[in-house]
DNA sequence: TCTCCAATATCAACAGTGTTGACATTGACA
DNA sequence: TGTCAATGTCAACACTGTTGATATTGGAGA
């Protein structure tokens, strides 16, 4: 026999609001998403979320940070696939995996970065398995790179922060339709974009 | 003596709501928009709103069109104070503009761009007096840097796009508050990105 | 000057939202 | 088996954007 028509207790509902919230959210930006209309579809009452969130503002919260561990977790796959003797290309690679975490999710991303804004950057924050958020990423190849390259690692250099900017931006225009709609035309222009910056800077003084 | 208490008519509320809706937007936020507490603050009813403005979206979209014709005309006076012999600083220059801008205006600018998602972008296209938007200036100035490095110009030519993402995302990253809060510190990261991206194209095969 | 009308405002209502407090049901442990 | 904390429902509150019916008005035509 299947299960009873409609069991009091949800045995798993904490779990079933994010699924179907990260869904909602995916498809339809996190503003398309309502706690009674998520509710329903779960066949809750919209009251019972309150038993395991203290707001939507949370529930908004665990989303972006389990998104923001899968974002970390992708850089770091990229990373690894290119050899550390060549920590430039795995730059590059770290990147390319931003743009294309971002294309892929693009509600979901801007929603993380939305969110960020309300509350604070450490309330969304999400790690790798490593245990690194990607501006800890982005910053650790870059020290890469310097030594590969016979400089030494400054912990206040800013450089990672221009090329987070880079990535990032380019993700917002690309999600904006406003042109690299093609994969590889992407690719290609990212790396191209990261490759300037990085070359720019190493011819710099030391 | 004053006003009477309450005409009946207000006489100019099109643009009260406009001039209203614009700061509370700057201050707080686009969703700290409401239509009720904006026309109370006004000394209006809600619904007087929609003689004037078909949908909250529609109020937005004006604040949004006037933003980004701001912008460019911003963009244009920084790039019009740089000697016309020297393109390549008129570009770094727009660049600079554009992310004094976003950092002047945190919350209308970030509303531009999610407003610019939810409808199209060429429905919050404002131009500046000239008649460019954004991304025209930037498009001609590299233009400009081009033909003074002895280049012919090329109208697919996607190197705009990414030099208009690059001060695009640290625009954000800045306005998230996770780096370069000085004023000169942000021009010099700006600028200094700005140049490797430059020269690493210039210093491609043509 | 008077009349009428289109423009512009109000008011009441609808359907929706996040959130809360009082109450109901349950599974698990003493 | 009885009790209790966890977890659900229900009704209500104060909001929201939006709409239709109604009131008020300034100005154009007679």
């Amino acid at each position: 026999m299947k299960k009873k028509p409609a069991p009091y207790h949800h045995g798993d509902l904490r779990n079933a609001i994010v699924v179907r919230a990260s869904k909602i959210v995916q498809e339809d930006g996190a503003d398309a998403l309502s706690l009674r209309a998520c509710a329903r579809q779960i066949g809750v009452d919209a009251s019972a979320v309150y038993r395991h969130f203290k707001s939507k503002n949370d529930i908004l919260l665990e989303i972006a940070r389990t998104a923001f561990a899968r974002l970390a977790t992708q850089m770091e796959l990229a990373e690894s696939k290119v050899p550390t003797q060549n920590p430039h290309d795995a730059l590059l690679a770290i990147g390319v995996a931003y743009v294309f975490f971002a294309r892929a999710n693009p509600h979901i991303f801007d929603m993380m970065f939305a969110l960020a804004a309300k509350n604070c950057m450490a309330d969304v924050e999400g790690k790798s398995p490593n245990g690194k958020n990607p501006a800890e990423i982005l910053h650790a190849a870059w020290g890469r790179v310097l030594i590969a390259n016979g400089r030494s690692k400054n912990s206040d250099d800013s450089f990672p922060l221009l090329l987070w900017g880079t990535v990032h931006g380019l993700s917002n225009l690309i999600n904006q339709g406003l042109g690299l709609q093609d994969e590889t035309a992407v690719k290609t222009a990212v790396e191209s974009a990261c490759k300037s910056m990085i070359s720019g800077r190493l011819s710099e003084p030391t």
